[in-house]
Parts: C-alpha cells; sequence; structure tokens
DNA sequence: ATTTGTACCGTGTGGTGTAATGGTACAACA
DNA sequence: TGTTGTACCATTACACCACACGGTACAAAT
C-alpha cells in the first residue's frame, strides 16, 4: 500500500490518511478480508504519532470501512467498497445547512446561531 | 427607566440591556408608543459604548419590542409587551438541540459535527 | 445647528476547539 | 515475550469568534 502524507498540505494528517486508505479501498489495491497495518506500524512507517493513526483507524471502523478485531489486528471490512461511498460528512452538512437557512431567514443573528450551536454542544440549557 | 449594568457580569452588556427593557415594558414601567433615549444618550448615561447600546436596539427592533422611526427616534413598538414573550433563541435552540442528538445518535464525531457547522456558517461548500 | 439611527474603518482581549505531539499502562491474543 | 487496539495523563501551536472599545461620516429630521 503506497500512501503519501503531505505535512505542507493544510489538510489535516488523520484526513489524509483517511482519504487514502478509502481511495485504496475503491481502487481495489487492498481487498475486504485483508489486513492492515498496525498503528504502531503505520506511524513508525510514515512518522506520525500513533494517535494520528489511531484516530484515523477509528473513524474508518465507525464508518465500516475497517474492522478491529480485539487484539488481532485490523482488517478490511467484507463491505468496505460499499461503505466508502457513504458520507456521513455530506448528510451532517445539508442537514445543518436546510436549519440554518431557516434561521437566517427569520432574523437570527449568525452570532446568535453560534452562541446557541456552542450552548447545545456543551449541554448548557441556555 | 432604572437600568443598572453590571460590569463584572459574565453577561455580555448588550444581553444585559436587553433583558433590562424587556423587563420594563413587562413591568409597564416603559409603555407602548413612548419614546427611548437616544443611543448616544444611553451611552452615555450607562458608561457605555454607543455601538453597545446600538447593537441591543437593534436587536430589539428585530424582535419588535422597539421601532426606530427614522431619524426622529426609537419608541416602544405597539405590541411590545406580547413580543417580548418571543424567545427567538429557545426556538433555534431547540431545534438545533434535536438534530444534534440524532447526529451523535449516528455516531457522528462532536468534531465533526463542528466542522460541518463552520463550512455551513461560511458558505464553503465541502 | 443639533440630534437622530446607521454604517464604515479599525484594535485588543479572552474563550474555546482542533490538531498533533509526548509518555505510560492495560488486557487479550499468538 | 512481543504485539495488538485502546485508554489515560499531559503540552504546544494555531485559528476562529464574541465582545467591547474608538473614531469618523452620512442623510434626514427637528
Amino acid at each position: 500500500m503506497e500512501i503519501m502524507i503531505d505535512i505542507e498540505d493544510s489538510t489535516p494528517l488523520f484526513a489524509q490518511l483517511i482519504e487514502q486508505i478509502k481511495k485504496a479501498v475503491l481502487d481495489d489495491k487492498i481487498k475486504p478480508g485483508t489486513a492492515l497495518p498496525s498503528i504502531r506500524q503505520l506511524a513508525s512507517d510514515l512518522q506520525l504519532n500513533t494517535k494520528t493513526v489511531a484516530k484515523a483507524y477509528r473513524l474508518l471502523e465507525r464508518d465500516s470501512v475497517i474492522q478491529t478485531r480485539g487484539y488481532r489486528g485490523t482488517f478490511v471490512h467484507p463491505d468496505a467498497k460499499a461503505n466508502c461511498k457513504v458520507d456521513l460528512n455530506e448528510w451532517v452538512t445539508d442537514k445543518l445547512s436546510g436549519m440554518i437557512s431557516t434561521f437566517r431567514e427569520s432574523g437570527v443573528t449568525d452570532s446568535e446561531i453560534r452562541i446557541a450551536f456552542a450552548n447545545v454542544m456543551n449541554n448548557r440549557s441556555i
């Protein structure tokens, strides 16, 4: 697997990793069931911190692109190719976009929207 | 009109102003049609910047609690008492809260929600 | 001439979240 | 024993935004 990380790129390192692994799956360069390099191994190869790689793996597993089998390693998910195409972020963006448009049309200030958002995210009730 | 601003309070100054004017309206201390002090006048009285007072007035007018009549001054809105009770922020908070709960239940990270939100607010289309 | 609301330029402070780094430790596997 | 994913402690640098401030200027009303 050839993975190139560009430190100069403004895209976060963990995001670059996710992109490239997804691309490799879609291009059939790594097939379902295949074992992926361990977190420590990949971090060492790419000169990254283990936590950066762990973060990428964690998100990839949430999206069912990979599977971690306890202490036995990490493998490509059986339905990886299909799950690569499901874009959770796009769904979130669309839903938010619609709601925020409604707010703005009702005269709500961007500043007010931001503050309400921050409050909700922190479970501060009003 | 007796308005007290507490600089020590963590509540933003403009928000304190809004609260107190609304309270004065609800308590019948200032009645619909009455003229309010000018922005410069009130800022001077309360030792505030004119912009801080202007911000409070702008939001109060959006909520139809007051009315600015061009260059003739600012007056209490005819339906001020009723409009004081409409809380736009509460509506925004409720709507956002529901949507964010849905996101979280779907496994979306708080970090991802924040990033998507920032993108939408800045009209950056991914 | 003065006052009105409004709009524009700007500065500075403080809070908050992200990203990435370091180190250490654990239980479960081979 | 060595490796696996994972969890915890922490720090650094960076960026965004809210809030409040200062100054200046304008057209329309009194």
